[in-house]
DNA sequence: TTTATATTTGACCGTTCGTTCTAATTGGTT
DNA sequence: AACCAATTAGAACGAACGGTCAAATATAAA
């Protein structure tokens, strides 16, 4: 009962997340995403609260959005050390193919917010867990079926990549060679080896 | 001639530098900055001009006071590898001993400033570009001294240093257990062998 | 001691911030 | 057709923003 909305939530809120992402959450101001999303003022708030709500929204919208995830490229079955290489793969082609160098929201939002912000880094220190948690058991699996030596370190390994792939994201909002990027690749899968 | 300064610039810039380390840029006002620094609005602003040019010069200041310097670990003569593991295990140390979490400061402009404010991005490209050569140029005088095979490629694994340096500047802001760090160097450094 | 110049203080500038409110509008339900 | 409730546009809110200014103050040079 009572009026309809004009406009499609969903739609709105990866406008939100667009801008958000390109120029982080303080630089962003309300009048700026009012402007973006082009609904009004009274609309944005009523249908995702204040600023600080709509940006977790944002956040949580672009960890779920992305397809495949990163879970999802290391639970492939089969063996497991090309999916661990084809995550590290995907990460380098998002990196070079981002040309607005917007880099990854989540590293983003971790440098920006973390520590002070509890919500934010409770948030990001999850998907991080999560990746290292899925490499984990991927290479604990390429252990198990004789793709990895017995005396690798699957977890240690798993927190070397965590930690690098975060670096990629990072150092990709330079304007560095895309040579760069692949070459650290390399020498990162290298210690698949 | 004229009324002599009742502060020290010095003093001051690195009150500012610590507060713009611990905040970021947009989160800090300036009224922020006055306060911490006790000095007057108006002396502010002559000494070191507006919010942005103070910001610049506090990351230099940032930059130029770390001792030793990522260059100069890298430069100690003999043998190159243990300088190389040096810099990393440095990396590691400030990370864990950072117990307000603020990471490094040229990490958390990058991923706030870039690519947006060309300044800030001409200065940390400049800066990882630095250590990206000093890191290949350690490894090339580790391959000619027989530390290092000789079909290994000294800018690949430099370029790999740098992205996971940062990479572990950034992850360190996180609340993570230590070990998670400790493992990933060690996986890092296990290139080197 | 006078003079010229830099610094300090604190009020003040216009703008923008995130948020709230009022009133008009709309559409599903009765 | 009447009503109710959600949505809308846009004015308005107080606070905070970055930055400037005039007057008072202090110092080194003349």
């Amino acid at each position: 009962m009572g009026r309809t909305k004009e406009f499609d939530p969903e739609a709105a809120l990866q406008e939100a997340l667009e801008l958000f992402w390109e120029r982080g959450y303080e630089a962003t101001s309300m009048s700026d995403l009012i402007e973006r999303l082009g609904i009004g003022r009274a609309s944005l708030y009523a249908t995702f609260g204040g600023k600080h709500e709509l940006y977790v929204k944002a956040l949580r919208r672009y960890i779920e959005t992305r397809r495949p995830s990163p879970v999802e490229i290391l639970s492939q079955p089969g063996p497991a050390l090309p999916a661990v290489r084809a995550l590290v793969e995907s990460y380098v082609a998002d990196s070079v193919t981002d040309v607005l160098r917007r880099g990854c929201m989540v590293v983003n939002a971790a440098a920006e917010m973390m520590p002070a912000d509890d919500e934010i880094a409770r948030f990001v220190e999850a998907n991080w867990a999560a990746i290292e948690t899925a490499l984990t058991s991927a290479l604990t699996r390429a252990r198990a079926q004789g793709e990895l030596p017995a005396d690798r370190d699957p977890r240690a390994m798993a927190r070397f990549l965590l930690v690098f792939l975060q670096g990629l994201r990072l150092v990709s909002k330079g304007s560095s060679d895309p040579a760069r990027l692949h070459d650290a690749a390399a020498q990162a899968l290298s210690i698949l080896d």
